[in-house]
DNA sequence: CAGTGAGCGAGCTTCCGCTTGACTT
């Protein structure tokens, strides 16, 4: 009898199940989606109730194909692709294809690839819940609805000439970034007085040690100045003294969004790497399934995973704990990331194995005992007035799960008392104890930190916004678009007062600390910050933090049958369709622009705004008889904080430095940074030098080297046809217009020796046969 | 490669969510 042929998502799966299922199955990989709306005129037939027109991609037709010819030589198909909305459009777009009745056609879903749990999957098959297909397709139609209206309105009202896009995610995620950066910038610190006193006491070997205790911060340095003054010959007595039990409890075991937290904060990588990584790990059968939303782990898992606590750390370190999401939009089909084997510890690569072992310990602590703690209180009376301080100490009593593990925080996280509570002396009340010195020291409010890669997936995720498998693609395509950019900010340096008691007398200290300081931190770009205005004023709801939350319940209202998906669509697709054709007819180009001031020479307005090229400067208006005068600014700059001198500054440019060989010597900044401009040549501009301070002197021999440098190069030119023979690194090549062609290896040697025929006939031979290249990948990863 | 800063308007770009693959300068 022939075999039945299941279908599932992902190849390494379909190996796993085909060992577990045996003889009766051939089990097969379809690669995720198969089919996808055709490009073309959006792909939805909107007069035609929002038919979509499916095809299958090119890269989907090998696997499309193969599926088809197994089948045809099967018994029965059986679908099991992943339990949920997209997974079960999987299966219908399958039974479509593959000329199956989605009535009557098998359908089986597992949470965990374990024996029991497809063993017993099997024996309750369903069919294929076309309200649920519904609620994806309506997924899928409204997302190419935004994605290919938003998208052009964008190239219409922009100056600039990328190839810009919109939607409901990345748009969302580019509008998070701008608004953290604008609260940045407005960011008023205030600072306040934090008091700190030092004592000594004896500890428990009867030696001599120092403890920190804290009073109340002090708002103004009068204040904080003058509370010191009153601690002057005062005497310290221990009031009171307070010992509470306290606990720590471990992190659930990670999803998608927490192992690229924690791999960013532990280990410094970027998402992207996180997840190609854990797809090396996933492939080489080391770990479950690294795209899910679930914490949830199977039960073999927790039986293997109290084991190996047992073996290594003892019967007390064992706790199981069944975990919840906490998450609404979670859709969990499968399990949460962890070791297949816990007791598996051989991982070749290096960085593959640093992320295998923060799976494997954080695993491991999910189910260990909470971590016990003695936490003390003690307050200190102040014999000159009626404030008192409160010094503070926490011992570990029991490790537990911190044997394993302890999951770090965001820099948002971290309070002040963070990092604060070491060992206290043993005290007692009424105890005396004698002051070393207190310090009251100027502490400045923090405006919230910019982004990380992680720390926006997190908030993603929190809002309900994007899927386990598109964190990292939706970064990477707001980054390669140049709304934002991932780099670090250097910290600037601010004074702080420290009013000091000492021997009975207060003396005033100044120390410098630096602030601002961030590192690999997502920023807006003015274009980022431009386009996010663009939208949010004429499309208000789809950039509404709140947007995908909504349609998503709606989607959960298709899925459930009680409202028809082209109804939804309906109701959505024309307010929409409205704004966006008034939003091209009525609104204005996206300029961006601010006004800095006035030019003192002509007189006129100076601006930063949006320039076809990027964000610019600009003296007087287009419309002026006289041109206006533009300039580009620097990487660093913004249209929203640059200031008039800072814009004056870049009109100093081009510089003319005086005559060489006859002709002027001219400093710029172009389209590929500062360069020297002489005889109709350029030569460009290292580095070390700054094309604002450069003189003449510099300027001269940069020209002769570079042409001394280009003639070497140069082995033959044939001026008229405006070909040249090059010496490239990679041997002499071929110049014609912007396209270089490689010479054949048998004509390398003797490349001087070339004619212009035998140049030609390379040029023909090259296009006529050009050198594969590598294809260009849709999206960034 | 390097002036520009808007617009002729040929023909093109673009979304989100599933999955992994692969050959060349």
């Amino acid at each position: 009898m022939a075999k039945n042929l299941l279908i599932v998502e992902s190849p390494a799966k379909a190996k796993t199940i085909e060992k577990i299922l045996g003889e009766d199955f051939e089990v097969k990989s379809c690669y995720g989606h198969i089919r996808d709306l055709e490009k073309g005129d959006m792909g939805i037939d909107i007069k035609n109730n929002y038919a979509p027109r499916y095809i299958v991609p090119d890269d989907k037709e090998k696997v499309v194909k193969e599926l088809k010819s197994i089948a045809k030589k099967s018994g029965e198909v059986w679908l099991a692709t992943d339990e949920d909305r997209e997974g079960e459009a999987i299966s219908w777009h399958l039974c479509e294809v593959l000329g199956l009745d989605p009535g009557t056609t098998k359908r089986i879903v597992f949470h965990e690839i374990t024996k029991p749990a497809i063993q017993s999957a099997v024996t309750r098959p369903r069919t294929v819940d076309m309200n649920l297909v519904n609620a994806q397709q309506a997924r899928r139609i409204l997302d190419r609805i935004v994605g290919f209206e938003l998208s052009p309105v964008l190239w219409r009202k922009m100056s600039m000439k990328n190839n810009l896009s919109a939607g409901r995610v990345q748009s969302v995620a580019v509008r998070i970034i701008a608004e953290r950066e604008r609260e940045i910038n407005a960011f008023v610190p205030v600072s306040s007085f934090k008091i700190e006193a030092l004592f000594t006491a004896k500890d428990v070997s009867g030696k001599q040690v120092t403890f920190s205790a804290e009073g109340k911060k002090q708002a103004t340095a009068e204040n904080a100045e003058a509370f010191l003054n009153g601690c002057k010959g005062a005497d310290y007595t221990v009031t009171d003294i307070q010992v509470k039990p306290g606990k720590k409890t471990p992190a659930a075991p990670f999803t998608t969004s927490t192992l690229q937290q924690e791999a960013s904060r532990k280990l410094g990588y970027s998402v992207s790497r996180t997840m190609l990584l854990a797809q090396k790990l996933y492939e080489s059968g080391k770990i479950t399934y690294m795209r899910t939303d679930s914490v949830n782990l199977s039960e073999t898992a927790m039986d293997a995973i109290t084991k190996q606590i047992g073996g290594q750390y003892g019967e007390r370190y064992i706790q199981p704990r069944k975990y919840k999401n906490k998450n609404e939009s979670a859709q969990e089909a499968h399990e949460a990331i962890r070791p297949t084997y816990m007791d598996s510890f051989t991982v070749e690569d290096a960085d593959c194995r640093r992320l295998y072992e923060l799976i494997w310990k954080r695993t491991m602590a999910s189910q260990m005992a909470d971590a016990e703690l003695e936490k003390t209180i003690a307050k200190i009376q102040i014999s000159t007035n009626k404030e008192e301080l409160t010094a503070s100490g926490e011992v570990l009593k029991f490790d537990g799960f911190l044997k394993v593990y302890m999951e770090d925080r965001d820099e948002d996280e971290i309070t002040e008392e963070d990092g604060q509570e070491g060992m206290l002396p043993p005290l007692s009340v009424q105890q005396k104890v004698p002051l070393k010195e207190m310090k009251a020291i100027e502490r400045f409010t923090r405006p919230q930190p910019r982004y990380t890669e992680a720390s926006l997936v997190k908030k993603l995720e929190e809002l309900g916004i994007g899927r386990p498998s598109t964190y990292a693609p939706t970064i990477s395509t707001i980054l390669k678009r140049g709304y934002v950019e991932k780099r670090d900010k250097e910290g600037v340096k601010r004074d702080f007062r420290i009013f000091r008691l000492k021997d009975n007398a207060v003396e005033k200290l100044l120390e410098q600390e630096n602030t601002g300081a961030e590192k690999a931190k997502l920023f807006p770009t003015d274009l980022g910050l431009v386009v996010t205005d663009f939208l949010k004023q004429y499309f208000d709801d789809i950039m509404d933090y709140h947007f995908t939350a909504r349609i998503e319940e709606e989607f959960d209202e298709v899925a459930q049958g009680k409202i028809q998906w082209n109804k939804m669509i309906d109701d959505f697709y024309n307010p929409f369709k409205k704004d966006v054709d008034n939003t091209i007819e009525k609104a204005e180009r996206i300029k961006g622009e601010r006004e800095l001031g006035t030019d003192p020479a002509s007189g006129k307005k100076v601006i930063a705004r949006m320039g076809r090229y990027g964000p610019m400067v600009q003296i007087g208006d287009v419309n002026d008889e006289e041109k206006p005068r533009f300039a580009k600014l620097k990487n660093t700059q913004s249209i929203e904080t640059i200031s008039y001198d800072e814009a004056m500054e870049l009109f100093r440019l081009p510089r003319n430095l005086g005559q060489f060989e006859d002709t002027d010597v001219v400093v710029n900044i172009g389209r590929f940074g500062p360069y020297i401009a002489h005889d109709k040549k350029f030569y460009s501009l290292g580095k070390e030098y700054d094309p604002y301070s450069i003189t003449f002197d510099e300027a001269t021999p940069i020209i002769v080297e570079k042409r001394a440098a280009k003639e070497e190069r140069t082995i033959k030119i044939f001026e008229k046809e405006k070909i040249q023979v090059l010496r490239g690194p990679y041997g002499p090549y071929i110049k014609q217009g912007l396209r270089n062609y490689k010479l054949p290896k048998e004509k390398q040697d003797n490349a001087a020796d070339l004619s212009l025929e035998e140049v030609k006939a390379i040029i023909e031979e090259v296009k006529a046969n050009p050198p594969k290249r590598v294809p260009r990948k849709k999206k960034g990863s």
